[in-house]
DNA sequence: ACTTATTTTAATCATTTGTTTAAAATATTT
DNA sequence: AAATATTTTAAACAAATGATTAAAATAAGT
């Protein structure tokens, strides 16, 4: 199961009040979304809001928080693992983004707003840059095993190839478009493309 | 020349409201941005932008048509040449994407934004699913001169690999991370490596 | 059972925000 | 030059919005 999907979903107030607002944020962005919008989702009394997170800003802040969280962690994990190979950390980033984002569709278009907004709030980059997949990179190129290039380029292929669909999605589902069903086939066909692209890129020296 | 630098800047009052108005658009989005802050950057009174566009909506409309249109252009031209081959068009394409978001590198962001709150506003997908481009693939994958793939993933890579760096920017740009000169270095040197990847992607014969 | 602490509610406040109005200033026409 | 049309301005309005308050309801502690 997705780690966003543990997030505990007791009756409590205060995580009524999260859920509601995690929906509305995700889907309408921050100013969009009013303090009654959430109260009415969450089915509790406006004051609420104030009461537990002091105001909008904060609880913003809190949502946002723990969505980074879940795209750092699933990188983290794959990107440091020192025991499988390139290829393994390409297929395993490329999978769990999928199916992450088959789950939550809006969060990409969410963090990238989020990131504009307050550029401070996440290191995304740093993630990949320090990594230990960083460095098995740099010695294949240096090996001579795959094309010389910036190894930005690959970081921002991976995932390019995987986000940018969910990013572009509103696009294709509208009227004339493909349905949702069909859309998250396409996802699931790209989940075992994206790999093989990403070998041949690595390997074509131009 | 980008055709969208071609858009008349005389002295006008008109003019300078929505060079504004897409200034803040494009910055902040729809809803975080204020009519008066928008008269303060023309340098106008309040009034006089329900005066000229009779409402906040009705400017913004005007400013994601003439970008949608921009866009579009772009597209339209280079993918119904009938002149030119499959790789000139990824070329075309690409070389075009970049040296316009160079210039504009929030429009991608705001463009998919716009296409969420209202997604009737646009049919990308329709200008490259009619497409001549879209003949020619498909005629090359019949031939067996290219991998048989559903032709929606050609147009996602090309249009992912080329924007989703400037969806992503704001994350590169913050502290720690690169300078603008070296995103801009960056892209232009993926303009010459991205066709190259297509190419091999297309060839690729898993 | 009584007291105290916590949670919830309805009402209200102070700003902000999009828009309008009526008068003043400026430009155009006759 | 006078009359008319257009553009600009300052002020105000009405609705929306984030937040607060004080009282009521409920739960927890003793």
């Amino acid at each position: 199961m997705s780690p966003i999907a543990k997030i505990k979903t007791d009756g409590s107030t205060e995580e009524k009040i999260k859920d509601a607002a995690r929906k509305l944020f995700m889907q309408k962005g921050f100013e969009a979304t009013k303090t009654r919008d959430i109260a009415n989702e969450a089915g509790i009394n406006l004051a609420l809001l104030n009461y537990y997170f002091r105001s909008k800003e904060k609880l913003f802040e809190i949502i946002v928080k723990e969505n980074m969280g879940q795209f750092m962690e699933i990188i983290s994990n794959i990107v440091n693992n020192e025991k499988t190979t390139i290829q393994d950390k390409v297929e395993a980033l490329v999978a769990n983004y999928i199916d992450m984002l088959t789950q939550f569709p809006d969060m990409p278009l969410f963090i990238m707003n989020s990131i504009k907004v307050d550029p401070e709030r996440i290191k995304i980059r740093q993630r990949f840059s320090g990594s230990y997949f960083m460095k098995q990179i740099n010695e294949a190129i240096k090996a001579g095993k795959i094309a010389p290039m910036n190894p930005m380029n690959i970081m921002l292929n991976i995932v390019g190839l995987t986000i940018f669909p969910f990013v572009a999605r509103p696009m294709f589902l509208n009227k004339g478009g493909i349905t949702i069903e069909e859309f998250g086939t396409l996802m699931q066909e790209r989940k075992k493309l994206i790999p093989g692209w990403i070998k041949s890129m690595l390997e074509a020296k131009k």
